[in-house]
DNA sequence: AAATTACCGTTGCATGTGCAACAGAACAGC
DNA sequence: GCTGTTCTGTTGCACATGCAACGGTAATTT
């Protein structure tokens, strides 16, 4: 099973759904119910759990489960958000509104990735927009039921790997920092898409922007990006048409990235 | 008493010291302790324990005492960290080395800070060096210990402690973020001086940076940073001598800050 | 198939800012 | 006192990049 959790970027576009229609006869859920709870365990949240155990907890904690079309906002930023889902299928992407109004890009997630979970049970209100990219499936459980324990074991493993899922996405944060702090936008460049084909695990990748959204992620403008990779494409460096992207000299991207 | 954690930027340059030296005979050692009690009780990870408690949970999980010099390095980036700490009196400072290798400033911490807590028990190498600014005593606990629950409410509410713990700091890296986002030098400024000032809770303060180290901070040119002070300061924003600011007007400030 | 929209590359221009170099002020040590 | 070091402000220059505008291509809709 194809699971994918804290991905910042995520260059795979094409989710291999295990259900394209939620909505199914009895028996044909509870086979869902059961490849759910087998991808659940996969996740970073509840690994480490047997699948009864996870399946009573699920059940004590008050879990829902929940679909929405492409396009649907899950939380809106502003408004205080009391739940933790995991992405049972599809794709899910958060974006911030800068000040100025324009959507900045901050994270897409497919299945097994775990979102609203920075936010400490503080009450506090979702800084970020979460859209569905694809119809999904998310499973809801409320953070105040998560955080309080219950004295069993299973709920003990869920805290700490809640602190895991966290401390994890601070990492993923904290290697964006380095990206921006790259002083030159080849260097910005270079740098992402390393990283892209490092997540890919090839040289030949697509990424999950257009490229505006890849300019606004970078922070720098639109037209500076394209002219930039039209430089280092005719340079030898990479090839680029639209998402795709093939890179050409590694070491040359390496050293450029600092 | 004055207790700050997970300060990112701490204008509070001059610490009282309740104790100047660690090591005293008996007597005044348990009146070091019940300060330390209280100090802890305050502090994020300790929040909501009766000193009972908190004194029963710190015997069991191994937690020791140690005192530093300044200057003195308490976790060094790239080496595996297995504990976490809490800062009792004194102040450290957690900088990376960039690509570079020039450092580059992450965080500062007074009494009651934590710092360590950000790894996920994932045997990770630490990011970040720590060391210490002033002299420091500080209190370590060994973060398998803290994670691994043994059935007592109070380790409960230290791990969801925990979880709160690394949010704030999640929130504390996501407000750097938008600061490197800001496109102008100004703005940035602008952005960091408000939230400064805000911190303070007045318009004078001081900041802990140096000229050099807020440039890269804010990650820029520290002659570009010269310059652009003093055209703000010649244009009746604000006074500036080293490290002492003064906000003059603050709205005009607020829109450059977008 | 036509029309509408979104996406992308290109180019000219203005300018913000990195870079390097220098000098004065503050500070520490002797 | 003197000396060396660190911190800071200033300035000239080059250039990377933001900005605006335009046209072409792909994608989507009717």
């Amino acid at each position: 099973m194809h699971v994918q959790q804290n991905s910042e970027f995520d260059s795979c576009l094409s989710i291999p759904f295990s259900r394209s229609c939620p909505r199914q006869p009895a028996r044909s859920l509870n086979r869902t119910m059961q490849n759910d709870l087998t991808l659940l365990q996969s996740t970073s949240l509840f690994s480490g759990l047997s699948q009864e155990d996870l399946a009573g907890l699920l059940a004590r904690m008050g879990a829902v489960h929940r679909s929405y079309n492409r396009g649907v906002v899950l939380v809106q930023a502003g408004s205080p958000n009391h739940s933790v889902g995991i992405i049972l299928s599809g794709r899910i992407e958060a974006v911030r509104l800068a000040p100025d109004g324009s959507p900045l890009p901050i994270t897409q997630m497919g299945p097994g990735g775990v979102f609203g979970d920075v936010l400490g049970g503080s009450s506090l209100c979702s800084p970020v927009t979460v859209t569905a990219c694809t119809p999904c499936d998310v499973m809801l459980i409320p953070y105040q039921r998560l955080l309080c324990p219950d004295g069993s074991a299973a709920q003990q493993q869920v805290l700490q790997n809640l602190v895991r899922t966290i401390s994890d996405k601070y990492f993923l944060l904290a290697r964006r920092v380095d990206l921006l702090l790259l002083r030159t936008l080849r260097a910005k460049v270079s740098a992402y898409l390393l990283s892209e084909a490092d997540r890919a695990g090839q040289l030949t990748f697509r990424i999950p922007f257009t490229r505006a959204q890849l300019a606004r992620y970078l922070n720098c403008d639109r037209s500076a990006l394209s002219r930039e990779l039209g430089r280092m494409q005719r340079e030898g460096l990479l090839d680029t048409y639209r998402s795709s992207f093939k890179l050409r000299d590694l070491d040359a991207l390496r050293k450029l990235s600092q």
